[in-house]
RNA sequence: GGGUGCGUAACUCAGUUGGAUAGAGUAGCUGCCUUCUAAGCAGUUUGUCACAGGUUCGAGUCCUGUCGCACCCGCCA
């Protein structure tokens, strides 16, 4: 057993808890067992393409894509080029030979062959309308659990303990809550761990200040209120840095808390849970859930990590410390790297640590796949420990580890993002500025079209839009590359925004409380009709649904759902703007509505997994 | 010196296993509110996809080289 298993930090919640999925999401059983519409037509191809050109051909990647451009259809089959070399056949040929044996009557209209060979395929407006039927029915929006759940581990935010949240963790956090988010919906079985910085050589200062300011704090209980954890950080630093005395006292703590003393370890402790509910407050205010699991945890395992590694052969001492050579990696000398899980001082790094959470997520929490939500600046160390794994025995073939890597959040400078004293921006303060600014906006939009609103009203909208601002801008970018932070831009009002989406959802809810619509009470057998070509659309978009959330799901890419989510908003906007609703003859004025409420769910359950909550009105 | 990533419109960025004429959004200009919130919609201007080769039916995408930027490179995490 753990050392630190009594721990409540560990305590708190076991691996692989069931997740409580909003009732929302819960599977619906009556939902068919129907492929989303790329797979069908995947489907269908490969048959043809059998029946064409016979078994060899079978399971061929048809090369189905959606189309560069409306006019050439929805989907399109790139295969026929591929296939002119190995058939020896003229592609064009091909593609008819395909097309004549595709049976998509019940999608599609006639496929067209176009240029050198692509076959084009536009779906019936027939087949739209009975996906969109299908999506009414239960509450997952049409898109099916995984038949393959999976034991995920996402590992993301960590701070480090006794300092504060930075902008630095905005991106591990806000893009793992996302990607956790998205793979639970999916129906695996998600453990998101807080990896938090929690032990290591800064605890012997820390704990040495602690007893030096409050003595008290030690053997009564709740007798400490540090406050501001940064100031007491800075000072405990400045006495270290000055006071010879106090280092040597910092260094003798930093042994008697490895080695288990009481009174150390309670001090430890008093800084770990004034850290937490620090942290606390962040993940509350951001929606943000997460099983705490520290560096500490995995410390009584060092030492064993190390000993195998040395049995295994795998182990090397150089200059005193013990390490593993990695290969693929060199030195400036252009030698070979060793990662170091040892050092020539005894203690172990985070190396060892990571070393140790790998194979214990394995082991222990029988995990399937893992994902570190890190910044891109650690990519060889993830190669390194990854590859040191692999070699131990300890990351089989079936098991997924990936680095999931993230670039800087830049100032609009192109610099790293500071304050404008020059220090590195809290996590909160970011948060509070951008709800502050959101505010801001909102009091002077209601000035100027002369509405009231309660103050009730005021607070949770513009926190609400605020913090989705936050964490849409980042989302929306691609996440490998460094993104400009610019409070102008994400609170944009127009363009690819949080309250651009929002926006699109709050006209949905304005049209039902106009027309005194009840979504939940229309006739789910009413027949959608798809007439304008703003429906058609519309209605094309929002059949994607399942189809993105796959890609996300394995690229891990939460851009491309914002992506989705925009251009959903957009289509609706064109046919808000082009198509009346509640004016509209029945039963054309039900069928909208079904467009309406269908786009205003896809984007609430998109915006779920983003992490965003919608409102109502704004 | 080595490694990784990046370089796309004036700006911020997409670009899905290589596919058709490289796209959005901002900013600029022009229209559209007696009609479900105009926080919207429509139209319009903008490209040496860093550069040079190569691979092939086809390259922003793959390969090689060059330049530029960022990050990493033995006991911090």
């Amino acid at each position: 057993m753990s050392l630190f298993s009594r721990s409540p930090i560990v305590d708190r919640s076991p691996p692989f808890d069931t997740v409580e999925l909003p009732v929302c999401f819960r599977a619906n059983p009556t939902t068919s067992e129907m492929a989303s519409t790329l797979a069908q037509l995947k489907n269908r191809f490969d048959r043809a393409l059998t029946a064409a050109f016979g078994t060899q051909l079978s399971g061929t990647d048809p090369l189905l894509v959606p189309t560069s451009n409306p006019k050439f259809g929805d989907y399109q089959s790139n295969v026929a080029m591929s296939l002119a070399k190995p058939l020896k056949q003229a592609p064009r040929s091909i593609a008819a030979q395909i097309v004549s044996h595709l049976e998509i009557d019940d999608l599609c209209a006639p496929p067209e062959i176009a240029r050198p060979g692509f076959i084009n395929l536009t779906l019936k407006p027939a087949y739209l309308e009975t996906q969109l039927q299908r999506m009414l029915q239960g509450d997952r929006l049409g898109v099916e659990p995984t038949p393959h759940p999976q034991h995920v581990v996402v590992d993301f935010s960590s701070p480090n303990i006794a300092k504060e949240m930075h902008v630095g963790h905005l991106r591990s956090t806000i893009i793992g809550d996302s990607i956790a988010r998205i793979l639970e919906f999916q129906g695996h079985d998600v453990l998101r761990l807080n990896h938090v910085g929690d032990w290591g050589t800064q605890f012997g200062m820390l704990i040495t200040y602690l007893r030096e300011v409050y003595p008290d704090a030690l053997t009564t209980a709740d007798a400490l209120d540090i406050g501001d954890l940064v100031a007491f950080y800075k000072k405990a630093k400045q006495r270290f840095d000055e006071d010879e005395d106090f280092k040597e006292a910092s260094r003798q703590a930093v042994v008697t808390l490895q080695a288990g003393d009481e009174t150390a370890r309670r001090a430890w402790q008093l800084l770990c849970d004034q850290s937490r509910r620090e942290f606390q407050k962040i993940y509350d205010l951001l929606d943000i859930r997460l099983t705490e699991r520290g560096e500490s945890f995995y410390n009584s395992q060092l030492a064993d990590v190390v000993s195998e590694l040395d049995r295994l052969g795998l182990l090397v001492e150089d200059a005193g410390a013990k390490c593993v050579f990695v290969e693929g990696f060199t030195n400036k000398e252009g030698k070979p790297l060793p990662l170091i899980v040892q050092k020539s001082d005894g203690g172990y790094n985070y190396a060892t640590t990571d070393l140790a959470a790998l194979r214990y997520r394995i082991e222990k929490d029988n995990a399937d796949r893992l994902i570190y939500v890190v910044d891109a600046g650690q990519s060889n160390h993830f190669a390194q420990v990854f590859q040191v794994a692999k070699r131990a025995g300890w990351l089989p073939e079936n098991v997924e580890a990936i680095h999931v890597p993230f670039g800087l959040v830049q100032g609009e400078d192109g610099k790293k993002l500071k304050t404008r004293a020059g220090e590195t921006v809290r996590l909160q303060d970011l948060l509070d500025e951008a709800i502050a600014r959101s505010r801001a906006d909102l009091e002077k939009r209601l000035q100027t079209e002369n509405r009231q609103e309660t103050e009730e009203f005021i607070d949770r909208t513009s926190k609400i839009v605020g913090l989705s601002a936050v964490k849409y801008a980042d989302l929306s970018q691609n996440r490998t590359s460094n993104y400009i932070f610019s409070y102008d831009k994400m609170l944009a009002l127009q363009g690819n925004t949080a309250p651009y989406l929002l926006y699109a959802y709050v006209r949905v809810q304005g049209i039902a409380r106009k027309g005194g619509i009840d979504f939940e009470k229309i006739a789910a057998n009413t027949p959608i009709q798809l007439q304008e070509e703003t429906e058609l659309t519309l209605a094309k978009h929002l059949i994607g649904l399942s189809e993105i959330l796959d890609d996300v799901a394995a690229d891990l890419l939460p851009n491309r759902l914002c992506q989705y989510l925009f251009e959903l908003s957009q289509k609706f906007n064109q046919f808000y703007d082009k198509c009346p609703v509640l004016q509209a003859e029945e039963p054309l004025r039900t069928s909208r509505l079904i467009l309406c409420d269908l786009s205003a769910r896809t984007i609430k359950l998109g915006l779920f997994l983003l992490g965003i909550q919608v409102l109502e009105r704004m």
